[in-house]
RNA sequence: GGAGGAGUGCCCGAGUGGUUAAAGGGGACGGACUGUAAAUCCGUUGGCUUUGCCUACGUUGGUUCGAAUCCAACCUCCUCCA
């Protein structure tokens, strides 16, 4: 491994966030010769990002920390577009004002640990609608296509495996490179920026942008990507209970994105450390030695700290707190996520199955009845294998709510209102 | 423009007239075992007012007692030739 005398170099490399780089050298030199610009671009397909894009907002982070200056870039131009690359049919079209709204949500998300502003190092939010809506296609076609070797185009790994096995590849997938390629070269001229990170997938296109930036802007760029994260068990990673693992507070709650940290793997525990938290070095390489039921100490610090992150440390107490109640004690923790009934309904009595679709736990009746049969449907922990149970203000506990539970993990609370 | 091929459940994929809600695999969910882990084993995996009914094999129509399976038109995708 390449020891690096930069800060930031020396933390990402450190902390396993390096997966290649088109000049690690050079590059070092550079983050200890200036302040370094440097960006990553986001698409705007969905209301929230989720963990897989953490490992991108965490550079930033690191960046930001080290004294530099990142660039968020929304891809509000290029999400017009729709990127086709692993997809096998292509994306339905969104139209404006959903990626406005996805925009702004997903801006959220930075806000939490990113600082926004005009100074030297706060971070830069772009948009690569402001540059590409308003391409002309022959100028464009006159500016960068004259410097874009289609011989090297086609020397792409990804390409050449669909010429290959003779797979059809459209023109607009061809281009889509070229668009990214231009966001990197606007930005250089913009804000100086000298370096594109992003994930593996993206090497390719990152590169694109790193010969057309030479050409054009005569500055020597670089590239940096990092590794596709997935569990130790070779999963992909990002799902849960609950299904994807959002950022947004609203479309994943705080306590279920505190139980995904949770449940981590063993082997994962380290490495995660890293990449998803700020702690120490040291301090995470005491913390992987633990061996056994004692690793799960570990595990809670990482759902602590990751959650502190993402939806600050209120609710990462909270979380916490009502994982114990709820796993250690087996006592009903208040804060638990919950959903709110009319108080009439309850009265009137509601059905079992009902109730665990209104709770969402469940996709639908039979998915509720078949849950029951494989005795997975608890009512304030009380199994029950009647599927025609009623709710009604009878089972409220003490603490006036119900309690549903899927399974050992999933919990949801009824509050009548 | 011409010729050929394909469209099946969350995904892959079998099925070429009748016990087919549709083999098999993956994924997902649940159970057992554990440490809220992994691995392993078991179960479930269209909907509903569930001993029954409804909807489903690209779309629409047709043949038939009966169609995912046969026919026609259309839509979408792919490959090759130009």
């Amino acid at each position: 491994m390449t020891v690096y005398k930069s800060d930031f170099m020396k933390t990402l490399s450190e902390r396993g966030f390096i997966y290649q780089c088109s000049d690690p050298e050079a590059l070092d030199r550079l983050f200890l010769s200036e302040t370094v610009t440097a960006y990553i671009g986001f698409d705007c397909t969905a209301k929230s990002l989720h963990v897989g894009s953490l490992v991108q907002i965490m550079m930033l982070h690191w960046m930001q920390e080290t004294g530099h200056r990142p660039i968020a870039l929304m891809g509000g131009g290029t999400t017009r577009v729709g990127d086709p690359s692993g997809k096998d049919e292509a994306r339905k079209l969104l139209t404006g004002e959903e990626i406005e709204a996805n925009k702004a949500g997903i801006r959220k998300v930075f806000e939490g640990f990113l600082n926004f502003g005009e100074g030297p190092k706060d971070v830069v939010m772009a948009d690569n609608a402001d540059w590409l809506l308003g391409l002309q296609y022959v100028d464009f076609l006159r500016e960068i296509g004259r410097h874009v070797s289609v011989n090297q185009m086609l020397q792409r790994e990804s390409v050449k495996l669909r010429l290959e096995r003779e797979q059809h590849l459209s023109f607009l997938e061809f281009n889509y490179m070229l668009l990214q390629a231009y966001d990197f070269v606007e930005l250089t001229r913009r804000y100086g920026c000298k370096l594109q990170m992003g994930g593996s997938d993206q090497w390719g296109n990152i590169l694109s942008g790193v010969d057309l930036g030479r050409r054009l802007t005569d500055t020597e760029l670089f590239a940096l990507t990092t590794p596709l994260i997935t569990t130790a068990s070779g999963a992909k990673m990002g799902k849960t209970a609950a299904g994807a693992v959002w950022l947004n507070a609203e479309m994943l709650a705080p306590y279920d994105y505190w139980q995904f940290w949770r449940n981590t793997e063993n082997a994962d525990v380290g490495r995660f450390l890293k990449l998803f938290t700020k702690l120490p070095l040291d301090e995470i390489a005491r913390l992987e030695k633990l061996e056994g039921a004692e690793l799960n100490e570990a595990k809670k610090i990482l759902a602590n700290e990751a959650t502190k992150q993402m939806h600050g440390a209120k609710a990462a107490e909270e979380a916490a707190e009502t994982a114990r109640k709820t796993f250690e004690e087996g006592a009903l923790a208040h804060s638990l996520p919950s959903i709110e009934i009319p108080r009439a309904d309850l009265e009137a009595g509601i059905g079992l199955l009902a109730a665990y679709v209104q709770a969402g736990l469940c996709g639908s009746n039979g998915d509720a009845r078949r849950n029951v049969k494989g005795g997975a449907v608890r009512v304030n922990d009380q199994a029950v294998s009647d599927e025609r149970r009623v709710l009604t203000a009878d089972d409220l506990t003490d603490d006036g709510v119900i309690k549903l539970s899927l399974g050992k993990k999933k919990h949801i609370l009824l509050r009548p209102m």
